[in-house]
Parts: C-alpha cells; structure tokens; sequence
DNA sequence: CGAAAGTGTATTTTT
DNA sequence: TACACTTTCG
C-alpha cells in the first residue's frame, strides 16, 4: 500500500493549490484519502477544518468508509465529506436566518419543478411542448451561472428570453411562497451569499481551512464559483480530475475550469497521476490511442504496471437481436474457460434503450444479470406518496406534496375539491394546506367536502408538532397506520406481489429514516426536517451488501461505469451514428463521444470485446450501420476483427451459437 | 374506476 | 417499430 512518487508529491503539496491530474485507474480516491490523513496527522489540521467533496452519494459514501479505516475515531470527528449539493444545503441550513429561509423548507426535485413550472406556464407557451424544457434549461443555467431573475430580466436578449426571465422570477416567487428550494439553488445561493457577505463568507473560510474536490472535471460555473468563495486568498485546496473522463458537458460541466483554475491560481501545483494499476498493457495502449486523437491542455499518458495481455476481439454481428446472441454465447464460453464469475463481466452499452435485448437474451438463457441506472427507488409511486407525506409534515406550505397525497389513499378530496381549495388559497395569496384551515373554507366548499379537508389538516399538524417535539417515530408509524397504506397499495396494485414488492420499499424506506433519525457512527443525528432534505438528495446509507455478494452480469450505460472496473467488458454497439452518437456529430462533439469511449475501454482489467451490427432497426426502419470511427482508430496490431464472413446465414448460427450455450451450460450443470 | 385507445418519443443523469 | 405514458370512454 505504498504510494508511487507521484502520488506521494500530491499528497504532501499542501502549501497552496494543487491540481492532480489523474487518469484512470491511477489510484485518485486513495490520494484523496491519503491527503486527507497527512492533513491531520502530520499537518496538525483539525478534521472539522477539512472538507471533501465529490458529485456522488456513492463517491461520498465510498470515501467516508475508506477514511474510516484510516483515521482513528477521534481523529476523523467533524470532517466533511459530501456532495456539492449537500455542502450548499448544510450552508443554507447554517445560514438559514440571514437569507430569510424559514428552517423547514422543502426541496423540490426535478419532477416537482416540472409540475410548478408547467402550471405556472399554462397560459403562456402551452403550444409548444418542448417550450417548458427549454425554460427549465434556461432557468437552470442562469442558476448556475449565478444569474438572479433581476439580471436575467436587465440582459434578456429577444422575445423569448424576455418571457423566460419573467417566468423565472414567477418561478422564484412561487418558490419562496411554497418554502422550496430546487437543487440548483443549493449551490448558488451559498455561493451568492458568500459572495456577497463578507461576515459569512470568513466564518466559512474559517470553518474550512482545506477544501478537496473530487471530479473536478464535473463542476459546473456555479461550483466553481463556490470552491474559489470557500477558499478564498488563502487557496489552500486540491482538487483531483481527468479532463479525459469529462463527459457530463451536456448537463453544464465545464471542463475547461481545468484550466481556469490555472489562470486564477498562477501558484496552482500540477501533479500527473499517469500509473494505471488496473488494465492490462494493451488495453491501455488502445486507451491512450484512441484519446490521443483529442486536442489536450495537459499531456498525459498512462503507463501499464500489469502484463500486455490479451488482444482486444471486435466482434461483427448481423442485426442488434444477433448481436445480443453473440454476446451471450461468447460471454458462456469464456466463463467456462477462465473459471470467471458473472459478476466479472460488464456490459456497457450507449443508451439505455440498448439494454432491453441484451436484458432478454441473458434472461432466455439464464444467466443473471443486473441493470444498474434506469427508473430509481425514489421516482417509484409508493416513496413518492411517503416522501410526500413527510414533506407535508415537515411543510404544509409545500403544495406540490400536498397535491400528491391530499387523495392518496382516496379520501374525498377529488379533482373538484381541489379546484375549490384552490380558488380559495390563490384569492388569499396563501398554500393549499393554509386554506384549508382558513375559517373561509366553509363556504368555498360543500359542508361535506370541508369536514374532510379540516380533519384531514388538522390530523397532519397535530402530527408533524408531535415529531417535532421528539416523538418523531411514533408519529410517523401513526402516520402510515392512519392512512391505511398498505390496504392502499393492495387495492391499487396489479397484483398482490406487486402490492408486496411495494410494501417492501417502504419499509425499505422507514428503515431508512428510522436510521437517519438515530445516526450512527459516520453520520449524526438528524431532525425530521433534515432527514427529508437529505433523502430528496437521495443521500441514504446504501446497505445493500446483497449487491456486492450477488453474482450478476452487470450492465450499465458507459456513462453510468465511470468509476467502475470489470475483468472482462464487452463495448457494444460500436457502430457510427450510436457510439459517436448521431445527435453529437450533428453538433460537432465527437471529443465527447471519444471520451466516453475512452471510459468504456478503461474500465476493462483483463479483456475487452467491442460488438457492432451491420445492420440496426432504427424507429422501425432497418438500417446499415458502419463500424465505429473508434475501432478504426484503435491499434489494429492488438485487434482481432473475429468472424466477418460476407455470407454468414443468421439462421446456421444462430443454432450453433445456441447449442453451444446448451453445451457449456450441461458441462457446467454435471460440475 | 378501470380497461382501451391514443399520443409521444427514442442520448447520456446527478443532485 | 415498440414502448411508456396519457386520455378517454363505458
């Protein structure tokens, strides 16, 4: 567990900024954590005064076990780990009187910012539909741009611009009436407010005295922002990264803060991380080939420390089904020959559509297999419900909970209802839940329809006092008790094991929040409040160890495996149009696409096989696909283009594709 | 309220 | 084309 000389230099510079360049598979979190250790044990920081940051949850969660392992109990108090957005939201928190948030305040997610925007958008842009998604994306940079709706408004270029910024500060206004905060202000509204307070701003740099940042590659303008903010003239900082892994510029990364960074920090220390640890020697030769064809800013090569290795196979298949066949049969067969598990081989794949036909030949031929990446835990109906009646508790003013839950389970409180309800809270400038307690809501509603939106209030707040005052849950079991929902979900699911399935995610969940409300021995004690901020963060302990110790074939998007490693992958659909995405040569960024390729090929230990199609069904018209610009940019002494017959009659092998499976799998079965 | 027909969409996704 | 999601109708 030694360090190499470059990794030791970037742990030891600590004397102003430091840039680690580090390429894949050079070791970059055990820097981090090693750095972090120097910091406190040689360096005489004080944990409290470090923070780390990472993009993930997963990466946070990964680094607070390894740091764990390292620092002793007392040694590790008070440090900071944790997400970008995590570190805005405990500044707000902190913060909280001085921007004039009440304490409590709820954060919207992508889907609840949709659904405000779109009813607040209905008379304005309703004819075009994809009118909404470009005021959410406007909306969104001007956040991280730091733009106030104010300024939007003074540079608002044209006709459209103009309405975008008004609806931006309608936005903005609706949001502070519910409370709400969305994820994009948990990173610009920390970095205004230390911008522009000074008070705040040195109690924060005093607080953290050394900032590390992980993916730095990622970070967006209002990021970037936030980390000069916090480190102020002081500059004591690192930030780790690979501009040869950015592929995220299409949500607002800014890999050119690379660069930047050297031109506000003209001290700044550059280190190169450019020993690979993980591939074999060819596969890095291909890696580095292939990304040569990039323009760079920073030189940077990796070098092998492992065997060359295996030569990389392309392998040529007629249609996407063939392909998926061939993919399995070769997977079989190499399992059987090198005593490999299932959980050793990964299968990466540009978008998730691709999945589906692998997902159904791995499935016919029983082999396991596990999709990482497609519809989440939280987007699931029944953690909606839950989470929105948490969200109530917390902060009835937070309509668009309100609105999911007031009829689930259904209680009366229809459509009809609502409409009333809300004719009311609109003429009164106040929330929904408000109305209902308002002394007019007997005359805006049928006797009947008034019972029910009172009882209904006043049960919800007799509730949330009750966990505010500590009984937090008892009062959360009352809650999911008095809504009867697990009845709920029997009536309204397909099939009873679906309402099961359902049943367990909840628990699941209040597993979950029991945990967060009791801390541990890496997180404190929360408050409801913060429990229900974190979550929508999706910031939960991820016990799942079931994971780790199941043995499935993984299969992800490439840009879900950055990060990852697997002994053998298979690259599929290599093909012109899918791995340098058509919409991306439309816009000229094949660089992108290389990188992801180039993410893909660095995430293979021993081998790696690339698949295209000669053919491809595409929005239902068969279509001829070309091998990958990529493959032909490879080194082709260290390929092997494997069965390219011009006439290879799908059926014939078909068949013996099959019955080779078939065979191995009999083999396996005696064993 | 639930099934049936209609509609929209096919690049990547975290927080 | 194929599928997920929405709306409509009985």
């Amino acid at each position: 567990m030694k360090l190499n000389p470059a990794q030791q230099q970037a742990v030891t510079y600590v004397s102003g900024p430091c840039l680690v360049l580090a390429g894949a598979g050079s070791g970059k979190t055990r820097v981090i954590i090693n750095k972090i250790a120097y910091l406190v044990q040689q360096c005489g920081y004080k944990a409290r005064h470090i923070a780390a940051v990472t993009f993930t949850n997963k990466a946070a969660r990964e680094m607070k076990e390894r740091i764990a392992g390292t620092l002793g109990k007392g040694e590790a108090r008070g440090l900071r780990i944790s997400t970008f957005h995590t570190l805005g939201l405990d500044i707000i928190r902190r913060e909280h009187k001085v921007l004039g948030l009440k304490p409590g305040f709820s954060l919207f997610d992508d889907q609840d910012t949709l659904a405000l925007l779109k009813e607040l958008t209905e008379d304005e842009l309703l004819e075009d539909k994809d009118q909404l998604q470009q005021l959410i994306k406007q909306i969104s940079d001007w956040k991280n741009d730091l733009v106030l709706p104010e300024r939007a408004q003074r540079i608002a270029q044209g006709e459209k611009e103009v309405l975008h910024a008004e609806l931006y500060a309608r936005y903005r206004d609706h949001m502070t009436a519910y409370n709400a905060l969305d994820f994009d202000d948990l990173i610009m509204i920390p970095t205004v407010l230390l911008s522009s307070n000074q008070a705040v701003r040195e109690k924060w740099q005093d607080r953290i005295r050394y900032l590390l940042v992980d993916e730095y590659q990622d970070t967006n303008t209002s990021q970037y922002q936030l980390v000069k903010q916090l480190v102020g003239e002081r500059a004591r900082f690192t930030v780790v990264g690979d501009d040869d892994q950015s592929i995220y510029s299409w949500r607002g990364a800014k890999p050119q803060n690379l660069v930047l960074l050297g031109k506000d920090y003209p001290n700044l220390e550059l280190v190169k991380l450019e020993e690979n640890y993980r591939s074999s020697g060819r596969i890095l030769k291909a890696a580095n080939i292939l990304i040569a064809n990039n323009p760079h800013v920073y030189d940077k090569t990796l070098r092998a420390n492992l065997n060359y290795g295996e030569p990389l196979t392309v392998v040529t298949a007629n249609n996407e089904e063939h392909e998926a066949e061939r993919v399995v049969a070769t997977l079989v067969r190499h399992k059987f020959m090198n005593h490999a598990k299932h959980k050793d081989y990964a299968i990466l794949y540009r978008g998730n559509h691709q999945a589906r036909i692998f997902e159904k030949a791995l499935m016919t031929n029983r082999i396991p297999y596990k999709i990482s990446g497609g519809t989440s835990f939280f987007s699931r109906s029944e953690i909606k419900d839950i989470m929105g009646y948490l969200r109530v508790l917390v902060n009835p003013d937070d309509d668009n909970a309100f609105l999911r839950i007031c009829n689930v389970p259904k209680r009366g409180m229809g459509p009809a209802t609502l409409e009333k309800i809300g004719r009311l809270a609109n003429r009164k400038q106040i929330s929904l839940f408000a109305a209902c307690f308002d002394p007019e809501i007997e005359q805006a509603l049928p006797p009947q329809g008034a019972e029910t939106a009172m009882v209904f209030t006043r049960w919800l707040v007799e509730l949330g006092d009750r966990a505010q005052r500590g009984d937090t849950l008892e009062a959360l079991k009352e809650m999911i008790r008095g809504i009867n929902y697990e009845d709920h979900l029997y009536d309204t699911s397909p099939s009873p094991k679906a309402a099961e399935m359902r049943m367990k995610n909840v628990s699941e969940l209040y597993r979950w929040i029991t945990d967060m409300l009791e801390g541990d021995d890496l997180e404190e004690a929360m408050t409801l409040a913060q429990v229900v901020t974190r979550l929508t963060l999706r910031d939960m302990m991820e016990r799942n160890n079931e994971d780790e110790e199941s043995d499935q074939v993984q299969m992800m998007t490439l840009h879900a495996s950055k990060g990852l490693e697997f002994p053998y992958v298979f690259l599929v659909g290599a093909e012109e149009g899918l791995l340098p995405h058509q919409s991306s040569l439309d816009e000229g960024n094949v660089e992108e696409e290389r990188r992801l390729a180039y993410v893909g090929i660095t995430r293979a230990q021993r081998e790696l096989f690339f698949t295209l199609c000669k053919e491809r069904r595409q929005y239902g018209e068969q279509l001829k696909c070309e091998p990958s610009r990529f493959l032909l940019e490879l080194p082709q002494d260290d390929l092997v283009w494997e069965a390219r017959q011009k006439k290879p009659s799908a059926e014939q092998r078909q068949q013996t594709g099959k019955s080779n499976i078939a065979m191995m799998r009999a083999m396996l079965n005696k064993k």
